[in-house]
DNA sequence: ATTTTGTACCACATAAAATTTTGTAAATCC
DNA sequence: GGATTTACAAAATTTTATGTGGTACAAAAT
């Protein structure tokens, strides 16, 4: 069964999303003619796409390395307990740690992973030192150091 | 030695960074009130900001639930060879696929990290053996299923 | 010390864009 | 088949972005 909130959308309202996606800037008059329609229709979808909660939010994306932000991770994490309570409480934690990019919970090697960016080698040590580690629901941490991304995209391939 | 182009920014210009990564939908009045400028100032720093390539793009974030995207997953991929020919050819592939929106080259575990996007549990499945395992540089794969995400964020922490 | 130059800003004017309104046709539902 | 809703276009209105002078200030040059 399926429980989620369905909020149809057609063709149009797909090439849209993809569209705002790659380019969230663009002006709705470029947008409408894009997709083949006047202004005023165009912009009663985006709306109602926002409304529904299928567009969440919109944000600059940034260059690290321009903002002095050098070394991106991944880090595997292995908790010490796996009930609610510890895993709650490790989730506010990191929710407080501004460098931790992303949390997802994982299956497989860890508990589980983490994004992190900081300005530097030292910088990150001393984050994980004094943060991270702190953490005591944390046992185990295997950090993966990025040296470089080859692709990072930020358009979600939208099934049919 | 410092060899980037390193580009002056201030208080003000950290507060726009932060804001528009936040909110990239915000009007330039609003953004001018927030940091206390008049609309002409603000825009200019913004222009600038984006001209110097500190800001790259602006994204649509989306719901994968909503779109009907119920599997995240993040893959380690071990490479035969560690030859730039090699790397090239796989990252060539990899940029062909858009179920993969991230590919980073990594130490530690694994040659790669790439983070997927799928339908459900059976397009993936069909995704990973057709596509992915087919790449012939490929050696090994280790696939971690994100179970839930606690945490997102599209603010980089700019350091002062 | 004084000029010059450049930068950062504000206030206002104008251009462009978003948004609202109104009316109409097509699709959907009793 | 008639009523209701939905999707759309066209035009009017409001809001926003952008361009233009002009001023104050700081740094550099004379």
């Amino acid at each position: 069964m399926d429980n989620s909130v369905r909020i149809k959308f057609d063709k149009i309202d797909r090439r849209i999303l993809e569209i705002l996606q790659a380019n969230a800037k663009i002006t709705n008059a470029q947008l409408s003619k894009d997709i083949g329609l006047s202004p005023a229709p165009t912009l009663e979808r985006v709306k109602k796409l926002e409304q529904s909660g299928i567009i969440k939010s919109y944000h600059a994306k940034l260059d690290p390395e321009r903002i002095g932000l050098g070394v991106s991770t991944f880090v595997l994490v292995s908790l010490i307990g796996h009930n609610k309570g510890n895993i709650d409480a490790f989730m506010r934690e990191i929710n407080e740690i501004p460098e931790v990019i992303e949390c997802h919970h994982i299956t497989g090697t860890g508990d589980f992973i983490l994004k992190i960016i900081a300005k530097d080698i030292t910088a990150y040590q001393k984050l994980m030192l004094e943060k991270v580690s702190e953490i005591k629901e944390v046992d185990s941490m295997q950090s993966m150091v990025i040296l470089s991304t080859f692709k990072d995209s930020k358009v979600l391939p939208i099934p049919a």
